[in-house]
DNA sequence: ATCCTCCCCTAC
DNA sequence: TAAGGTAGGGGAGGAT
């Protein structure tokens, strides 16, 4: 009765990766790149002598292993006036590979290029003169017999192509010459050759044709100010369009929305439980899920039958279980449920008559664009599926696989709101839920289905059950959301999240399908898994696949079973291979994710780029500014950092792609900057941002009509000031009112009735139970936090408890100690680990006695502005805030003063960037929301341990203002100092070629000088001693760390330079 | 060791 | 004519 495991008939491996071929045309032209040294080091090679032009012009790699070797090879290259590239990378123009053997993968890769063996550069050296290549042309041996019949004859054609003459005075050779290759002007070549390439297709022949279309377009100037990037409104109606942009949208509006229905649940189990015995909780109300829905009926506490009353005390329990331990994984319940074809599924409802046709949603309608159109398809039904269309696929190559193709167009709206309506079914019996997309989801419903298995037993007694309770519950999700949205959604089940996704594709369409760790033994999980290829792993696309090929022989399962953890390691890097040795074998441990915040906010277009001068991308960046201010906005953050992004043609690349408007193959270039306000920091300001972006983007120098796409992203966020903070955006909020509208239900008599149950007002045991897991690491954390509680003075410690729950995990999450063992450390406490003991000093107690003073004030009337500068707290700002919220920003300051200036080693929760759990203590670590509000101004000063951004004096500028500005109530920190330091004499040092080291190092200190002088002028002639006050004091501190790194810098200055440093 | 930065890669 | 966006995992390699 089990369903088999084994593969189905029929189609298989003819698995093209179209849309790997078709995105942004950059295909699997993949190689690790690596920095500029190499080049460096080869560049000082050259000796440029009278006649060293023999390869000038040409740009020669070499591949593997050589006979001669790679450094003879290459130094004959160089000597000749050719350009060695030690790295083949998309930047770089290649005219010629070198080499002795290739693997197929490479073969594959260098498929259309010249691809020579070494004598042809050692006799042409010998006869001081450019042999024609081909005669060395190297001639790729398939290692099987193999029928690689169709390669071969376009290795034939592509030679032919390329037979033209080579002219050693050619500087950019191209490699593709299109003249022989017949096309017609609307069968796009790179399409027509992916079609039937089994490999990923690599740069087509005749890229460089520019496309005609698009050129007789934009040949039209008034066409092109309305209809790329130079109009005024292209960024506003790109958005309103862009598929990809809804997707990315919407799955992170989902992940918030249900990031804050799970927080909210956690707070209100905690609640609860702490406060009462197992008893209390069965009365325990159970909050919805749906964070608007939440005001239900208190569960009549009729705890009338046996089970409820398990199921009340037990659950949690299994949750628990659930929730942390590895070796339960093979009991988790995972549900992986999709829309089949989501996009037409909807269509469907309004387009009825389309019904089991070949139909595709794409924004070409009609007749539009004829046979030629390269609007892509979102979403192919299966019908067309069957002809072999894919989503991603380009209309007009849908058209060539299936003429009788149907359009249907977008609609937005009402993919969201499914959706919705989709989710809420889904949280209905979900212990977890992690959001995917606007279509899928996965579900941990392990609580719901073993309750499913219990009642089963109940009623029918004594049967051995060989009853699927899971696909009993998945079935009846599928009948609610076919009621609920009118479409089809396929569901996977299995104990872990790679199993359930891959029976998702066994059970599509509109099935589901269960993968039973009960049931199928190991050997048969392992025997499922083994026809896949690699690429149909979460996780590993065509990059890894390129990998498998090239440097593993195979990127099947089956055969990638064979190779050792260390050898995946090697080749996909250490965490990547442990996961692959993993799910070739079908183990996935990796549990539900949960959405941890924000942590960046960015907006790219790379498409209909299209500048004809400097002032048109100018007013393009500050739309895009705007757009991303509005996003800021929306989830009441502001950024300290800013990123922007080029693409630019590749040299190699037509003027006009294939795909109309495209960005073709282009090169892509980041250059990143720190975001400063003027007034500090202030929300953000699209101006602001504009500004930065726009320089950024200057600062490359690029001709403005070669730019084919534009990204900013803004990085380490933080809450707008006053901001809520929560999660909850605009978007968020759309979804909460709609959640509104569905009751909230139930489950616990669901297995009585089969029908989407009216009860729904009965009670709400489909809610997500509490969380014991959680529970539980809160309680361990609670012992360290007392531990670390304990050094605070007893009101500090009693503010602390009277802190809101969330606030208090917080401040736990913020300032861990590390040094938690008693080590006996060495009496002397400059490594800060350990020194725990040491710390009760009377300084300690000394400051914990100003903070009581402090906390109690605080407490009982309004703390002075001057206390609260000398915590670097503005005073508007924290007067402006609500009481609750400038109590905790109090505490959180004096935490982190207090711990601070007792050297203890604080680790702090990088609000910035939590990433990876380097949580010491408490293993499973408490994931947390994001802080709610916070300071601007008391940043962590980190200036140590940050890249400076020194480029310009702007930058400079500011990176010193901040400093200044943030510190000017304190003394300086030595490791700041230092670290500045460092980076000057780095400045003027010797070895670096550093042209203006000099001048950036005397424009830092004389803005430095300058903004001393400004906070603390008096005291620049003062010596040591007399500090009147505390200012002064202060003042004093700065200009000794002045005058010590001036010092520093004349005495490298005289030694690499002769002369000090005129800051005149 | 562990961090940080600057990428690449992946998914829908 | 079409609307190839985006957040976040992870790795390489340098800094600390
Ligand atoms: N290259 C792509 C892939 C997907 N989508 C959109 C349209 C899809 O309908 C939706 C969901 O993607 P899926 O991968 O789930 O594909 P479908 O739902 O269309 O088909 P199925 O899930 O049945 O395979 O995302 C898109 O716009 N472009
Ligand atoms: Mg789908």
């Amino acid at each position: 009765m089990r369903p088999s495991l084994l593969p189905l008939g029929g189609d298989e491996a003819g698995d093209i990766d179209i849309y790997g071929a078709s995105h942004f045309g950059q295909f699997g032209e993949y190689m690790r790149r690596k920095r500029a040294k190499l080049q460096i080091q080869n560049a000082t090679l050259t000796q440029p002598g009278e006649d060293t032009v023999l390869f000038r012009g040409l740009s020669i790699h070499i591949n593997g292993w050589t006979q001669p070797s790679v450094q003879e090879l290459r130094q004959l290259i160089v000597q000749n006036g050719g350009i060695y590239l030690p790295y083949l990378d998309k930047k770089s123009l290649v005219t010629h590979v070198v080499t002795c053997t290739l693997t197929p993968a490479k073969a594959r890769e260098f498929k259309n290029m010249k691809i020579v063996l070494p004598t042809w550069i050692i006799n042409s050296v010998k006869e001081k003169k450019l042999l024609p290549w081909q005669d060395y042309r190297y001639v790729h041996q398939p290692p099987v017999e193999s029928a690689q019949g169709t390669r071969i004859e376009q290795r034939t054609l592509l030679s032919f192509a390329t037979n033209s003459k080579i002219l050693a005075t050619e500087t950019k050779l191209r490699v593709n010459t299109n003249t022989t290759i017949p096309l017609t002007e609307d069968s796009q070549p790179a399409e027509l050759q992916s079609k039937h390439a089994e490999t990923k297709a690599s740069i087509p022949y005749a890229a460089d044709i520019s496309n005609r279309n698009a050129q007789k377009a934009l040949a039209n100037p008034e066409w092109r100010r309305t209809h790329t990037s130079a109009a005024p409104d292209f960024v506003e109606g790109y958005y309103r369009n862009s598929r990809l942009h809804y997707l990315s949208t919407w799955k992170a509006e989902l992940r918030a929305l249900i990031a804050e229905a799970q927080e909210q649940l956690e707070q209100d189990s905690h609640t609860t439980i702490s406060e009462t015995d197992v008893h209390a909780e069965m009365h325990m109300p159970r909050t919805d899920v749906l964070p608007t829905a939440n005001m239900h009926e208190i569960e009549p506490k009729k705890a009338g039958s046996t089970e409820s009353v398990i199921d009340k005390i037990m659950l949690p329990h299994s949750a628990n279980v659930i929730r942390d331990q590895t070796n339960n994984d093979m009991q988790r319940v995972i549900m992986h449920c999709d829309f089949d074809c989501f996009f037409v599924s909807v269509g469907l409802i309004t387009h009825p008559h389309l019904r089991g046709k070949p139909v595709v949603v794409c924004h070409s309608q009609g007749t539009q664009g004829g046979a030629s159109s390269t609007s892509e398809i979102a979403s192919a039904s299966y019908e067309a599926r069957k002809q072999g269309v894919k989503n991603g696929m380009s209309l007009q190559q849908a058209r060539r696989l299936c003429p009788t193709i149907m359009t249907m167009p977008y609609e937005f709206e009402r993919y969201k709101q499914l959706s919705l309506q989709f989710y809420n079914i889904l949280l209905q019996h979900a212990d977890d839920i992690q959001a995917v997309s606007v279509d899928e989801a996965l579900v941990d419903v392990t609580r719901e289905v073993r309750k499913l298995s219990r009642s089963h037993r109940c009623h029918v007694s004594s049967q051995p059950c060989n009853h699927d309770t899971a696909t009993e519950l998945a079935e009846r999700i599928r009948t609610q959301v076919r009621q609920a949205t009118g479409c089809e959604i396929s569901i996977g089940i299995a104990h872990n999240i790679l199993l359930a996704r891959l029976a998702t594709r066994r059970a599509k369409p509109a099935g589901s399908f269960h993968i039973s760790s009960s049931n199928q033994t190991s050997a048969e999980i392992l025997q499922f898994m083994s026809p896949h290829d690699i690429t149909d792993l979460p996780g590993f696309g065509s990059a890894a696949k390129s990998k498998a090929l090239d440097k593993l022989g195979s990127s099947n399962v089956g055969k990638l079973i064979e190779i050792s953890k260390a050898r995946l390691c090697e080749v996909f890097g250490p965490g990547n291979g442990a996961t692959l040795w993993g799910f070739i074998r079908g183990i996935d441990k990796r549990p539900l994710e949960r959405d941890g915040g924000r942590r960046s906010v960015s907006c790219d277009i790379n498409y209909g780029i299209r500048f004809a001068d400097q002032d048109e991308a100018e007013r393009f960046t500050y739309q895009m500014a705007k757009e991303v201010k509005r996003r800021l906005d929306d989830l009441g953050m502001h950024g300290s950092l800013i990123t922007l992004k080029v693409l630019k043609r590749s040299a190699s690349a037509p003027i006009e792609p294939p795909k109309f408007l495209g960005c073709g193959k282009c090169d892509s270039f980041t250059k990143q900057a720190p975001l400063y306000f003027p007034g500090g920091r202030a929300a953000s300001d699209d101006q602001v941002i504009g500004q930065h972006a726009w320089r950024l983007l200057n600062s490359f120098h690029f001709d403005p009509q070669e730019l084919r796409g534009i990204g900013i992203q803004i990085q380490r966020l933080q809450p707008n000031i006053g901001s809520k903070g929560t999660n909850s955006t605009a978007g968020a909020q759309t979804l909460l009112s709609f959640g509104k509208e569905i009751s909230s239900p139930s489950s616990r008599h669901a297995n009585s009735n089969k029908t989407v149950d009216q009860h729904g007002k009965q009670r709400k045991s489909t809610s997500i139970p509490p969380q014991m897991g959680v529970l539980r690491d809160e309680r361990k954390q609670d012992v360290a936090r007392d531990l670390e509680i304990s050094t605070l003075s007893q009101a500090e410690f009693n503010m602390y408890h009277a802190l809101p729950r969330d606030v208090k995990r917080e401040l736990d999450e913020e300032f861990r100690y590390l040094a938690q063992s008693p080590v006996a450390g060495p009496s002397k406490v400059t490594s800060t680990k350990g020194a725990i003991e040491e710390v009760p000093t009377r300084s300690s107690l000394s400051l914990q006695k100003r903070n009581l003073d402090q906390m109690l004030k605080s407490k009982t009337q309004r703390i002075s502005e001057s206390e609260l500068r000398s915590l670097s707290i503005d005073p508007v700002v924290f007067f402006s805030l609500p009481e609750e919220v400038q109590q905790e920003q109090l505490v959180r300051t004096k935490l982190s003063r207090e711990r601070e200036d007792r050297h203890y080693t604080v680790i702090r929760k990088k609000v910035l960037k939590p990433r990876k759990s380097s949580a010491p203590l408490a293993e499973p670590r408490l994931r947390l929301s994001r802080p709610k509000a916070e300071f601007g101004a008391p940043q962590p000063p980190q200036l140590a341990g940050r890249k400076l951004h020194l480029e310009d004096t702007q930058e400079i500028q500011n990176a010193i203002s901040d400093w200044v500005d943030r510190y000017r109530h304190w003394t300086p920190k030595e490791k700041d100092v230092g670290f500045f330091m460092k980076h000057l004499l780095r400045c003027v040092g010797d070895n670096s070629m550093s042209d203006g080291g000099i001048e950036k190092a005397t424009a830092v200190l004389k803005w430095w000088l300058v903004l001393l002088r400004r906070y603390w002028g008096p005291q620049e002639e003062k010596q040591e001693q007399g500090a009147v006050n505390e200012v002064a004091e202060v003042g004093e501190a700065w200009w000794r760390a002045f005058r010590g790194v001036k010092v520093q810098l004349d005495a490298k200055v005289r030694v690499n330079f002769g002369g000090s440093i005129s800051l005149r």
